[in-house]
DNA sequence: CTTATATTTAAGTTATTGATTAATTAAGGA
DNA sequence: TCCTTAATTAATCAATAACTTAAATATAAG
């Protein structure tokens, strides 16, 4: 899978709550898709759809044993989504462009 | 707005290329609508609904100078998001999880 | 072989997203 | 004033997301 499309997941998985949820969960160690609904209060098929889309996003990972399925937490995307923010977060250059912003504001433009 | 809130509207905003394009053009500094229109193939109210949300999650801020308005990009939401990420990582146990889970798939579950 | 448990698949509903075109607002310049 | 430029709002649409209940699958255990 394409690099761009892959962070769109992992994103996309970050933004919902319930998921959020979830990789909390699992931080604290590995845990079977019984074990990981239990706190939540919604039903088996919404838990599972939520975790299909972590799977996809490569943010966990499924080992099967008889009818349970144990979940784990996979650092890689997690670390390629902090990547790219840290990529574009340029500590200096943001408060620079902030002061800027804010002098134009105050002043007169600078139109193509 | 609540903290679990905002880190979804971030992550959300996140996960759409187009808006991460912009992102990474603000990060090489502020713009107007026009200038960050202008390298991408979608319409102008394509463009502004895309700043809408990332204004929303906190993510630019708009000056306004005559017509034009100056968007900014803004370190702190980003900051939050790696902030949430990091918190769940826990670089060893994530190993450990993993191997755990490897060996678990391989002999008997521990079911509740 | 029958039943209970764990989980997924299927089907359907409602809300949200990302886009479009057309119309509107706002400011500056001829 | 009239026209152009910059940007937003409104209305609409198709695709997707997040849930639900009911049914199916798979495995272990009686």
């Amino acid at each position: 899978m394409e690099d761009e499309e892959q962070l769109s997941l992992v994103f996309a998985a970050l933004a919902d709550r319930t998921r959020r949820e979830i990789l909390v969960h699992l931080s604290r160690g590995s845990a079977t898709v019984g074990e990981i609904s239990a706190p939540l209060s919604i039903s088996a098929p919404a838990v599972s759809q939520h975790l299909k889309v972590l799977e996809r996003a490569g943010l966990v990972t499924r080992t099967v044993n008889a009818q349970w399925r144990t979940l784990s937490l996979q650092s890689q995307p997690l670390d390629a989504a902090t990547a790219w923010i840290q990529e574009q977060r340029g500590t200096w250059n943001l408060r620079l462009d902030a002061l800027e912003a804010h002098l134009e504001g105050m002043t007169a433009p600078s139109p193509p």
